[in-house]
DNA sequence: AGTTAGTGGCCGGCCAACTAGCAAATGGGC
DNA sequence: GCCCATTTGCTAGTTGGCCGGCCACTAACT
């Protein structure tokens, strides 16, 4: 009620308490975001990263209890932003195989357009070199990342684009592997061309998949 | 010269300088890798490295400079101890493809045995998640290593087993990557189990390169 | 006026590296 | 063949820096 009287203008941007700390909530995760992508993980410090969002090295531990709530959240928020669920109109109308192989290229692509794909895989590198208990959800990621490949697998088989004898399952860790072992080459590696990689890896997987051999 | 009167029997043991001094290096570095490979990277500090080796925090610095110094040491070892190198006598008597498919079932085995493997990766992902200035040799060494594979799938195609179609360069990143692929699953989940996955790995890659398409 | 967002000072802990000093070997002179 | 000055392996104390987290406080909103 009474929304003050604004009549200097708009600038003062009264906002309410809800505004303010999601606003800060997203400022700071896209500032972890950024200082983990380009700067690596050691780097991402409250001091760091508060600056970079514009507030004080106090904020993170005050809105998301601790670092590693703060790692949770920009876990959370990289897994939610490229996950495959985007993919999953463009897919349908696709054979199996064909979705697959989208969903391929299209994270060999992201991983080096997007700076959260990026710091998803610079933390779960950093979460295997510490050993650090953070493994457990990004397995269970995977695991779930797995079951979705699967399923293209199947459907795959059953539309005739992958031949019968492919094990959905063997194929799925296949190519979950393949996309983690690529981002590791491209992680270590950043001068490395993608665009050939892309095509390599693309044909590649068409040609250990693809269709009915020769009638049997 | 004049081994001093040790009679009071053997366990005195006098070493000569340039004894202790190998053999304290050797203690550190291995010290080194049992740390990280059982507690994680950011575990192995100097404390920690001396205390296992049964030496002080400060040895290390003197021996190797700094913690880089160090660092450099290990990832050598390691690099050293597990290398294709050992294979390259088993793998000559096998075909391209054979030799092929032994390397990457090897290195798969080794990755749950081997604390040197175990290390190397772990630095590797360490390095990879603070973008630190040690992923170009890791770089150099994968470039390495694939030329390596290139030159088994090179083998392969001479001799048959692999069919002509395969580019030696693109079947190498693929191999590689997948090595790295699926060292990340391992080490994201331990409990893993690891012989399915051999199995899986060996006979897609065999499918995918083997033979003359037609009439074989 | 009361609640909530955001800040800055501070503490305890940890770590890599420097330094002075101790102990174990070494080798040349006697 | 022995002895002692010198070198070299190794140690412990210390320092300076950084980081995560806590707390009292101010500013913004209701």
């Amino acid at each position: 009620m009474g929304d003050r009287m604004d009549d200097l203008g708009a600038p003062v941007a009264r906002r309410t308490q809800a505004d303010r700390r999601a606003e800060s909530g997203r400022g700071l995760v896209q500032a972890a975001v950024s200082i983990v992508s380009q700067r690596g993980v050691g780097a991402a410090t409250f001091e760091a990263i508060g600056a970079e969002a514009g507030y004080s090295r106090s904020l993170v531990t005050q809105r998301f209890g601790s670092k590693r709530g703060l790692i949770d959240a920009v876990i959370e928020h990289a897994a939610s932003s490229f996950g495959p669920q985007r993919l999953a109109e463009r897919a349908q109308s696709l054979s199996g195989l064909e979705g697959l192989l989208l969903l391929l290229d299209t994270y060999l692509i992201e991983l080096s357009t997007s700076r959260e794909l990026r710091t998803y895989f610079m933390l779960l590198s950093s979460a295997v070199a510490e050993l650090s208990e953070l493994r457990a959800a990004f397995a269970a990621e995977h695991e779930r990342v797995k079951g979705h490949l699967a399923a293209l697998v199947d459907k795959g088989r059953a539309d005739g684009s992958i031949r019968p004898g492919v094990d959905a399952d063997a194929a799925a860790l296949m190519i979950g592997s393949l996309q983690l072992g690529l981002s590791m080459q491209l992680l270590v590696d950043p001068a490395m061309d993608l665009d050939p990689i892309r095509r390599i890896a693309v044909s590649t997987v068409r040609l250990s998949f693809a269709g009915p051999p020769a009638g049997g």
